[in-house]
RNA sequence: GCCCCCAUCGUCUAGCGGCCUAGGACACCGCCCUUUCACGGCGAAGGCACCGGUUCAAAUCCGGUUGGGGGUACCA
């Protein structure tokens, strides 16, 4: 049995959107689960539209997900080079072999030419397909169009009669009519770079590509593609084509749905465990009942019978509940140093990190890792632990620190804080628990207004909790500005 | 226009003729826990697009309709 060679050949004309991230998860997901091999290949016969700096995000993407790849770019492999704008001669030698078969020729014909029968086309309802007028030109003419300073391009002669058959893995065996799905298309463009669907079996041909997966996109170019293969007398590999992945009005996902590049999601602090998780599970299901699976399961179970062939609607929802579940189970260190950019960057925290320092993070860590949904939240819900000067969320004053007794209720907190030997649960809790007889509340009457007072929000963390992390001085400090921020505001 | 693909709760999906009164997850709603927000627990609501066949029996097979997606480039 021959090994399994898979690739993924994303074209370097922006970032790695999340439609081509699940193609290349898949990829490696069957090149791991079979002990196969992962293939990178860079399509940048584009010219106008490839760059350097493309590749170098797509590239970045791949590590951050994971997934590592055994021949390509940076690894190098016997197949190479991996780069398409570096295999021209490689292309140029097969076409010339199609022209000297008689399976590929010179067209003369000028863009706006076939505009117009193809305008014309579309008018009178035929079929749009190239009409095979430059098929049989002779060397006269050939010489005539050139000396009005034509350049040609070369076309593939496609098969005339019969049906091309796609043995596709996912959606069995797809038939297309030769004579009106497959015409003479362009192999080879004027400016001397091949088309993809001419480059493409070149380089999976050359590579020995097993298995094309890839999306469903792709599945009307494959009979074109299998008739290359089999003009040039190479096997044909086997195909999967994989759903689409569709924004939550049904049409394909695209900027306009918001984020869709792997370095966004990456920007905004998603857990590369929980993007390979959530990725897997659009168009791949493995029973009723599993949703969580770690990457090693990924690979046991993943198999090309159970993708589905129906589009999947990106639900970014699902993936925020998802990656909240992976950093719950991530361990404290882990979470840290996730989180330690985030802060950094919010200026929170400098380069150098005292051992107390990374104690106390670690500690707020603890406290806030079941609030997480994205990292970047950490920055929000950690603010009032680093910066003495915390803004105080208007509407939340207006509503807890306006009850009556508030500035009591302060006070007397105040006392019991700056006597208190302790900031725990086990110390201020029965001195709190005075306070609801003596003022005659309930204890969320008590907490609300300390909270507000400490944090500037009424969303936060136990307030023993905050309160001990807190530490004894800035509680205090926070108290009396509370109090004279409330002292200010009536004088207003 | 022509061709191809697809069709189970709002979303991702399980289901590959009888185990289905259609299961799970997210979201939503309610309750519990509770000092807020999360987490966690419990519960509710919610779907086989439609019409014909085949069969003793269809979400599952076949045909059509409708709907959605893709392709039809000197883009990939």
């Amino acid at each position: 049995m021959s090994s399994v060679r898979v690739r993924f050949a994303p074209s370097p004309t922006g970032d790695l959107h999340v439609g081509g991230a699940r193609t290349a998860l898949f990829n490696w997901l069957f090149a791991r689960r079979h002990s196969g091999v992962f293939v990178l290949r860079i399509e940048d016969t584009d010219a106008a539209r490839s760059t350097d700096a493309a590749t170098q995000v797509i590239l970045d993407a791949l590590e951050y997900l994971g997934l590592d790849w055994d021949e390509g770019p940076i690894k190098g492999g016997a197949y190479g080079p991996y780069y398409q704008s570096q295999r021209l001669d490689l292309y140029a030698e097969y076409a010339t072999k199609l022209m000297e078969s008689g399976r590929a020729y010179e067209c003369y014909c000028t863009p706006d030419e076939l505009d117009q029968r193809r305008q014309e086309q579309i008018k009178q309802g035929q079929n749009i397909r190239y009409d095979g007028r430059c098929k049989h030109l002779t060397e006269e003419e050939k010489r005539a169009f050139k000396d009005e300073g034509r350049v040609p391009v070369i076309r593939f002669k496609s098969l005339e009669a019969g049906e091309t058959y796609v043995e596709d893995l996912v959606r069995g065996t797809v038939k297309f009519d030769n004579i009106t799905q497959v015409d003479d298309f362009v192999i080879f463009k004027s400016d001397g770079m091949p088309t993809y669907n001419f480059a493409v079996v070149v380089d999976d041909a050359l590579m020995k590509i097993t298995h094309v997966i890839r999306g469903d996109d792709h599945l009307s170019n494959t009979p074109k593609q299998i008739q290359i293969y089999e003009a040039l007398g190479f096997p044909t590999p086997k195909f999967a084509h994989i759903p689409m992945i569709l924004g939550p009005d049904k049409s394909l996902l695209s900027k306009r749905h918001g984020a869709t590049s792997v370095t966004q999601f990456y920007d905004e602090g998603y857990l590369a465990s929980a993007m390979v998780n959530y990725l897997s599970l659009l168009g791949w299901g493995y029973d009723d009942s599993q949703t969580i699976f770690s990457i090693p399961e990924l690979i046991e179970k993943f198999s090309l019978e159970r993708v589905s062939k129906n589009p999947a609607v990106f639900d970014i929802q699902k993936l925020e509940w998802m990656n909240g579940v992976y950093i719950r189970e991530l361990p404290l260190e882990e979470l840290f140093e996730v989180a330690l950019p985030f802060w950094r960057k919010a200026g929170f925290l400098s380069e150098e990190i005292s051992p107390e320092m990374k104690e106390y993070a670690l500690r707020i860590l603890r406290e806030l890792q079941s609030r997480l949904k994205l990292v970047a939240d950490v920055v929000d819900l950690s603010r009032y632990f680093f910066v003495d000067d915390y803004p105080y969320l208007e509407e939340i004053v207006e509503k807890i620190l306006t009850k009556p007794q508030t500035e009591e209720i302060l006070t007397y907190v105040y006392d019991v804080v700056k006597d208190a030997q302790a900031l725990d649960e086990a110390t201020l809790k029965p001195q709190f628990q005075v306070a609801l007889e003596k003022f005659g509340i309930k204890m969320g009457d008590l907490i609300q207004p300390i909270r507000v007072a400490v944090t500037g929000t009424n969303v936060s963390p136990g307030i023993y909790d905050v309160l001990e992390l807190l530490g004894k001085e800035r509680v205090l400090a926070r108290i009396e500005r509370t109090q004279a921020m409330l002292k200010e505001r009536e004088l207003m």
